[in-house]
This record gives structure tokens, sequence and C-alpha cells, in this order.
DNA sequence: CGACTTTTTGAGTCTAGTCAAAACATGTGG
DNA sequence: CCACATGTTTTGACTAGACTCAAAAAGTCG
């Protein structure tokens, strides 16, 4: 079998990214802020500062002090809880636009996960005060941001659901519609991820070894559902993997 | 071996239990309202209505229109989420003073969650308009109602780093320290939980099955660490339950 | 090319699920 | 108060899904 040609453009990180227009254009499609006229967003801005990071990079780590919110500009950031055996469970992949850690203004004083860049990019935020100003400013922000952790915590509790009741191989590819659905490209019918998701990644994605994933994803190749190489996943057929999870099997 | 005797108390339901005196109590200890002086406390209280439930009693049913936000006055209320394939996944057991349902105001327009009662009880509820006048009138409520979401999602967070890690005996010993947490009443060095938990309840707590849950629980009372009834929990080691998820095993 | 990391595959073991039956409670009506 | 029907819990035997440990294979990078 020929090796797997990768589909990955190089889409090379252009130096100007967290440039004015690319930071506003950010801000100002957040759901927190989106609803604000352009010179509200204009302010805003001026007080986010941005900062690159690089692959692999941590942000914060899970125990931090809480006094900073942040905003993916550019890139993919994963959020990660360990335990204290040493395992790590990934909570959530990250893209452009989504806000991560957290503000006494959340009831948080310290950070419950750590934030780690999945690949190179640019990240914004703002100071616990400075985000206080916005509020204080633009009072229905406030509201904003309650439907934003609402949503995470609907998914959460989906999360939960899947981990009690699903077997390992709907785990994964339920993972994979998900991250496809989010974060994937269309090609054609099929469903590219560009995302250096390691095995281990996907192991602590569905509460599961990289031995287990490993062949798991090996079936999955087989069945020509997907189709995988180092820094990305092709789904294939994504309704394969949805009959899958609804059936709970492979035949 | 002697059967164990129910150290259950009967604090029967007193008919006058949703009084004003007492929903008035209930609403300004809650997180959303308690910073708020007593005359809105009682404006807030005229908004409310109650309702009474008995034993299993479904509030409303995943997939309902979400336009009622609902506090648990008295007794315990079970959230619980379904598979299609039928099995039941219980997120939390509530208690008086805690918040359920959800409102558009939180970015939800249909339930995500079954609400049942445990126990014979009664709950306070206001629509989804009367709420928003609350908001429009104090409007830091909602920043308590970030909280609480906030404190929700934090909490869902950790049982998917619990599935994912944990061996079903850890869920288990963990889950019944959460209740005794929450729920416990102190006998001593004991913890009474007076609860009707089934093994079922259990299972679907620990993404487990009864059979297991009997075994593991049998195993834990042989040890002596827990000793239950019908209706009831009693946690006689507290530590040697943190101890075993600590160690992951029974010595 | 060679050192290193990640992934895959294999073999063996164990945890937890399944199916089935017995034991135990609970509630009902006679 | 007992006998019976019903539902829940416990126990047993068996199976299977997933983990562990170990080694080989493949990919990455200087």
């Amino acid at each position: 079998m020929p090796r797997p040609k990768s589909p990955v453009r190089s889409e090379w990180l252009d130096p100007a990214v967290c440039s004015l227009d690319y930071r506003l254009k950010i801000i100002g499609r957040l759901p927190f802020f989106k609803h604000l006229p352009g010179d509200a967003i204009g302010w805003i801005n001026s007080l986010f500062h941005d900062q690159d990071v690089e692959v692999g990079q941590t942000v914060y780590f899970e125990g931090d002090e809480a006094d900073h919110l942040y905003l993916v500009a550019l890139g993919k950031i994963k959020l990660v809880r360990n335990t204290e055996a040493g395992k790590e469970v990934l909570l959530d992949v990250l893209r452009g636009g989504e806000y991560f850690g957290s503000l006494p203004a959340f009831g948080r004083h310290v950070h419950t996960e750590t934030a780690i860049s999945l690949t190179a990019g640019c990240i914004l935020w703002v100071s616990s005060e400075e985000f206080e100003k916005i509020l204080s400013r633009y009072p229905d922000v406030t509201r904003k941001v309650l439907e934003a952790v609402s949503l995470r915590l609907e998914q959460s509790q989906d999360m939960v659901r899947q981990l009690s009741t699903y077997t390992v191989e709907q785990r994964v590819a339920s993972v994979l519609l998900r991250l496809g659905e989010k974060l994937g490209e269309t090609r054609g019918k099929e469903l590219l991820i560009q995302l250096p998701l390691s095995r281990q990644d996907l192991a602590a994605m569905t509460g599961s070894t990289t031995e287990t994933v490993s062949r798991v994803m090996s079936r999955f190749s087989e069945e020509g559902m997907v189709r995988t190489g180092r820094k990305w996943v092709t789904i294939m057929e994504p309704s394969a993997l949805e009959e899958l999870i609804k059936r709970g099997e492979v035949n």
C-alpha cells in the first residue's frame, strides 16, 4: 500500500497575523462582542494584548492564578487536566475566535485546566481589571459570556454521557466527528482535519490508551473510513462513523 | 449477620413547607440573590411560583422547551441524560437551594437533561419573562448566574476526568464521598446520606452497571467502609474511601 | 545516515459487562 | 398476619473489551 500522501497545505504564518486588522476581525467576531458597534470593538481591541505562541507552548498551568482571559487569534489551543497519577485528560481543542482561561468574574480564582498550543499561533489576552472595564461599560457582554459558558457546560455534559455509555471505538469515532465538524475543512465529501494530533492526544480525549487508540484507528483505516498522517486526519466517510456510533460496531 | 438497622429519621413533610417564610429563606440564600437587600428578595419571591412534587415525578424532559428556571425548595432532584440505547446517565443530585432548568437567557432553548425528584418535596419556578424582569432590575444577578454555571462546568469537567481515569471502584467511592459531602449528615465520625439511591442510580452516576456497582458496594461493606439500606447509605470511614481513590485498590 | 520518538502489532491479563438464577424486599389483598 | 406478586439486589459463571508490557516498525530530525 502506498504511503498516504499528505493533503496538508502549508499556510504559513503571516508575520502580520496579529496585525490591527486581524485583531479587530477576531474580536469583532467573538460571540462576546459581535453585537457591539464598531467603535466599541475598537476600544475593546485597545485593551487586549497579543502574544505569539509556538508549538507545544504552555499558556498557563492548572492551578495558576486565574486573572486573564484569552482568545485564540490564530492556531489551535488544547485544554488539558492532569491527574495525580500523571495521566492527562484532553478537554477541548480550540480554534481561532474561541476564548479560554477564566476570571474572578466567573467565580474562579485559579485556572482549572492547563492550556497548551498545538500549533504555532497567536493569542490575545486581557487582564481581569481590563475585562471588568469592558463589562461595566457594556454590561450585556456578561450575558454573552454566560451563554458561552452554558454552551461549554452542555458540551462537557455530553462528554460525560459519552464516556459513560460508549465503547472506546465509539468515543474515538465521536471525537473525530466532533473535531471534523469544528476544525475540519471539506474536501469534496471528505473532511480534512489539519492538526498534529498524536495517538496520545486522542487517547487523552477518549479516556483510553495510545495502544488501544492505535488499534481502533488501524481498524478505521482498513475499513476505509479514515486516513491519517502525522499532522492530519481525513475522515473519508463521516456517515460511516456516525453509523458506527449508533450501531456500536464495525461490520 | 443482623439486618442493618436504618438510621433514617423520618422528617415528615410539613404541609406548610412552601410557606411564604420558607420561600423567602430559600430565595434569600440562593447564590443568585443573596447579595440583594430584603425588599428585593420580597419582590423576587412574588415572581416565583411553587409546586409540590412527589417521589419519582418528572419536572421536565430533555428536549422540552426551556423557558423556566427552577429552584429546589425541599427534597432532592436528580438530573439525568438518556442515550438512544436507553441507558441513563445521572449528572447530578440537587438539594434545597440549588437551581436547575435553563433559560433562553443562558443561550439554551431546550432542556438538555431530564429532571426527576428523588423524594417528595417542593420546587419554585419562574418563567423566562419573569426572570428577565429580575435581570433587568438587578443586572448583577447575571454575574451570579455566570458564577453558578461556571462552577457546574468545573464540576462537570472533573466528572470527565474521573470517568477517563478512574476504575469503577474509584468512581463509586468518589460519588459516595461527593454525595456525602453535599447531602450527608454527620453522625459522629460517620456520614449518613438519606437518599433513596438505587444501584441503578449509582450505576448511572459512575458509567457502570447495577451488577458491578452491587459487587463494589458489597466489597465496601465487607471492608466496613460503608453500610447501606434501601433508602440510605452511611459512610463509616470517609478517609478509607479517599485512600482507595488515591491508591486505586482495596487492601 | 543514525539517534530518537511515535506508532503499530503481539501476547497475556484483568476489569467490568452480560446473562441467568437465586435471594431479598416491598406492597397488596385476602 | 400471611401468601403471593413484583421489583430490586446479590451472586455466580462466562465473555469480551480494553489495559499492560514488550518488541518491532515506521517516521522525524539533526
